[in-house]
DNA sequence: AATGCCCCCAACCGCTGCGAG
DNA sequence: GCTCGCAGCGGTTGGGGGCAT
């Protein structure tokens, strides 16, 4: 790990003197942390407790803003932190994730045990963004990547383009696409679930709705109409209901991981069987370009 | 062995949301 | 309702290490 400290690292007296940084007091240091401050810092907050990061510094005797040592402590010395790889598993969930809430991190991070938010970001921008897009699928959407022939409005169906499933299922990206897709009645039934007996559930079933109604508008200006869906739901249950938001988003967040899951198992299974009807344990291919049978075909591909 | 290039990730910055006064 | 201060978040940066030439 690189703990020790630089004179290379971004200097203080920097490039643009108009913004201030929150350590520009005289004496304050920055750049990589020492052994020494980790220690301090850890001894400290065990201490302690996490919190009052802005005096801390002072309290602790680092020569640290209280943003610095915030980081350097939620994403390095906390205990909880688990360092290494990222697992497969983890991967695919990450993958889950970020196609249900897009680039909220801390959101992400707060479903996988150890893991923090800089490190879920930074390995999505240097691993699975990159993965996906040598896959031919945009990592933004999750779907496949647009067609560069210029041809934009053939009516010719895009040349196949088969990606393993093994990475992830950019068919789900959109289930507001279609209102009669089970998706839509998977995250109703779910959301029914978490939130029985009040009506605001009703409100977020609306907006789901309404995002079939512009569905190009979503898919091509705004890419994450359906992610901004899930955030204006959960926004607004943390506005209205009268549970234990945290708690409800959280059920309702797992019910869609569940969900998405199983129909992936269920339609690689599917697709085994009618690809290769006595092959087994292969690693299952899909033609994104392939017309979908919405009755064997949880998320269809637009 | 020396040099250049590329990639990774720790750490930074600016912005936003929220609570207190 | 407004302002202020703080914590937290997401985007960006750039040092350093690894790899290719």
């Amino acid at each position: 790990m690189a703990s020790s400290s630089s004179s290379g690292w971004k200097n203080s007296s920097n490039k643009s003197s108009s913004k201030t940084p929150c350590c520009t007091k005289i004496g304050l240091k920055r750049g990589p942390w020492t052994p020494d401050e980790d220690q301090i810092l850890s001894n400290y907050v065990q201490k302690e407790g996490e919190g009052r990061w802005r005096t801390l510094p002072k309290r602790a005797g680092l020569l640290r803003c209280g943003k610095s040592c915030r980081l350097r402590w939620m994403n390095y010395l906390r205990p909880s932190v688990k360092r290494g790889q990222i697992g497969e598993d983890e991967e695919d969930l990450i993958l889950r994730l970020h196609r249900l809430l897009g680039n909220r991190w801390s959101l992400i991070a707060g479903r996988i045990p150890g893991r923090t938010d800089n490190e879920i970001k930074n390995y999505w921008n240097t691993h699975l963004s990159k993965k996906l897009i040598s896959q031919g699928i945009d990592p933004r959407t999750h779907k496949p990547l647009m067609n560069p022939n210029p041809n934009i409005h053939s009516h010719e169906p895009p040349p196949p383009l088969v990606v393993p499933t093994s990475i992830s299922n950019p068919n789900f990206i959109h289930p507001s696409l279609d209102e009669s897709s089970p998706c839509i009645s998977s995250l109703e039934m779910s959301f029914n679930e978490v939130t029985e007996g009040n009506d605001s559930h009703h409100e977020y079933l609306k907006g789901i709705t309404t995002l079939n109604a512009d569905q190009d508008h979503h898919n091509l200006e705004s890419s994450d109409g359906f992610i901004m869906g899930f955030r204006d739901m959960e926004e607004d249950l943390h506005h209205h209901t009268e549970f234990n938001n945290d708690d409800v988003f959280s059920s309702f967040l797992n019910s869609l991981i569940n969900e998405e899951c199983a129909h992936q198992q269920q339609q690689q299974q599917q697709q085994q069987q009618q690809q290769h009807p006595t092959a087994k344990n292969q690693v299952p291919l899909v033609d994104y370009t392939t017309p979908v049978d919405s009755s064997t075909q949880s998320f269809g591909y637009s």
